[in-house]
DNA sequence: CGTAATGGGTCAGCATCGTTGACGCTTTTC
DNA sequence: GAAAAGCGTCAACGATGCTGACCCATTACG
């Protein structure tokens, strides 16, 4: 346990001096929450976002090769799901990926509407350059903390999901065929 | 090169891992952080987006509403720190809150070229009720993940962190007047 | 069979938030 | 008195979102 609240901080800030301490606990815990994930997202982002920067691209473009990456053979729609964005803000970012043969567009066999995305060996290789850096920092990050606080952690982030979201990682997580309503 | 079966996605979910299974249980390990992180950090900060929209105000806005109602009486390069964005940035954002009396400049006493930045009642107000908003979804997921948790995800969080970030960190969590080097 | 709906692509324009580079002003330090 | 530090600002650019409006191919349906 490091760094206990500090009531005394407070009240020289001019707040509510004693008796509500509960009240404060929480506040600052909460406060807490705010830097942890302010902080920790961003750096857990940095090492991808140098390798991307490099090549002219963003954290946009890593999301589509992740996300695709995770679910060969995903249709349009389904990245557009669980992206959350519009078509054309995917489209400024997909289009030059498939151009510069990261990823394939692939006509579906059952509805040939569709156009089913993989990853191209080119767009593998710089899913796992981008995947092993941040699996740097992850996995110092967990050793750091212990396995049960990775328990705790997964249980936070995903209560911090809405209800989209979790359906989405419900999906992602899913076997192939396996049906997710 | 279409639906590839999943073996990582069983195993992460209980199955017995089979021989050399420890490698895919670890790939599938950061590939969930890798979701989680993006879903959980986009939910978390969804709520707050919103009310900053209607007010014609973005994240960055609440990043320095947040922080310099964490430290009232920062400096500009102090923020700049803990932000870690260029002095043209945070101008664009940093001006307008102060000609909308939101954040108030006041001439540093010990060294007259320094700002020191302070939220008004105006910029307090709309500091809480961001605060409030995104309190209810990180309450939530704690009341669902439970204490133990709790002290599990501050943990993994702290650990994404590089140096720089674990250093504000712990200034921003010091007490008034407590040195941090 | 013909029309409507769906999946996908694209053009145009706009906002936020980050960047670099360059300059100016005030104040402190040496 | 000159150098350095803290801050502000102009200009231009890039990445990532958004809305609105169309278009095309394909599928679904009456």
């Amino acid at each position: 346990m490091t760094a206990l609240p500090k009531p005394e901080a407070e009240a020289a800030r001019g707040a509510a001096p004693a008796g509500r301490n509960l009240l404060f606990l929480r506040e600052e815990e909460l406060r807490l929450a705010q830097d942890l994930l302010f902080f920790g997202y961003r750096d857990f982002t940095a090492g991808a976002d140098a390798i991307l920067a490099e090549l002219g691209m963003g954290r946009a473009h890593h999301r589509v090769l992740h996300f695709v990456g995770r679910r060969p053979g995903i249709t349009v729609g389904e990245l557009l799901g669980i992206l959350a964005i519009t078509k054309q803000s995917l489209g400024r970012v997909l289009t030059p990926l498939v151009d510069e043969g990261y990823v394939t567009q692939e006509t579906g066999r059952s509805d040939r509407r569709q156009r089913l995305l993989s990853l191209t060996p080119k767009g593998a290789a710089l899913e796992r350059r981008l995947y092993d850096r941040q699996r740097e920092t992850v996995m110092a990050a967990y050793r750091e903390a212990g396995p049960q606080a990775v328990e705790g952690f997964r249980r936070v982030m995903r209560g911090l999901m809405g209800r989209d979201a979790r359906a989405a990682l419900a999906r992602l997580e899913a076997k192939d065929g396996e049906a997710v309503p």
